[in-house]
DNA sequence: CCGAAGTATTCCTTGACGGGAATATTCTTA
DNA sequence: TAAGAATATTCCCGTCAAGGAATACTTCGG
């Protein structure tokens, strides 16, 4: 499971709303269309990507769906997310980057 | 800028490998083609709705621009993603937000 | 066994998005 | 000032995804 599929997945407004709600506790289908106030088939139909992202899981319940939230993805997110960390913490700002970058592209250029 | 904006401009492979590659240190529009083996103007297109994000900036250098991440965006996934960490860390894992919650249902069931 | 509740699936239509190709813009240099 | 390099923009086209509506499927209660 590529992050591409995760990513989209969470790119749509709806299913970024399902997560959150899910990140609250397992619900039924029925019950998060009325959260996000849309129709159950577009609710089942947002889900199906969701799981099929890895996102989330169900249980049968009777001719219920319980859907939950799976923390693979959320793992995986993270671990994607730490490889920016130099970035985001700024340990070299945007203008060390900048700076830096420069310095190489000069010397590139005095090779030739 | 919210996070639908953010997470639908991640969810495009292309555009994901240029974040990637920034990753590494500022590149040129030519330089970012190059690597993808895309044309130019679908780079300059890619890096328009990354701009647009707020995942990158970019300075003039004569007729060239140079193009580099910003470290917001990231910040804001890391601060969002944190909100998942009870369930990604499992300390509530899945199983028991399930049982958690077939609880509550129950308990509503008994109200009425 | 029948009807109703809960959910999934299918078909259709529309809009958004990405790629290709051509062109416009800006800057440098001779 | 003309040519060329680097980049942005526009137009066209094909594809795909999301919503609406209708329908199928499954399970429970009477």
């Amino acid at each position: 499971m590529d992050y591409t599929t995760i990513l989209s997945a969470l790119a749509e407004p709806n299913r970024l709303q399902i997560v959150e709600l899910l990140r609250m506790g397992p619900l039924t289908v029925g019950e998060i269309a009325d959260h996000l106030h849309i129709r159950q088939p577009q609710a089942s139909k947002h889900l199906r990507v969701l799981f099929k992202a890895g996102m989330v899981e169900f249980s049968v319940e009777a001719n219920r769906r319980i859907y939950n939230l799976r923390s693979e993805p959320f793992k995986a997110l993270d671990l994607w997310l730490k490889k920016y960390r130099d970035i985001w913490e700024e340990k070299f700002d945007n203008l060390d980057r900048y700076l830096h970058d420069l310095q190489q592209r000069e010397n590139k250029r005095n090779e030739n």
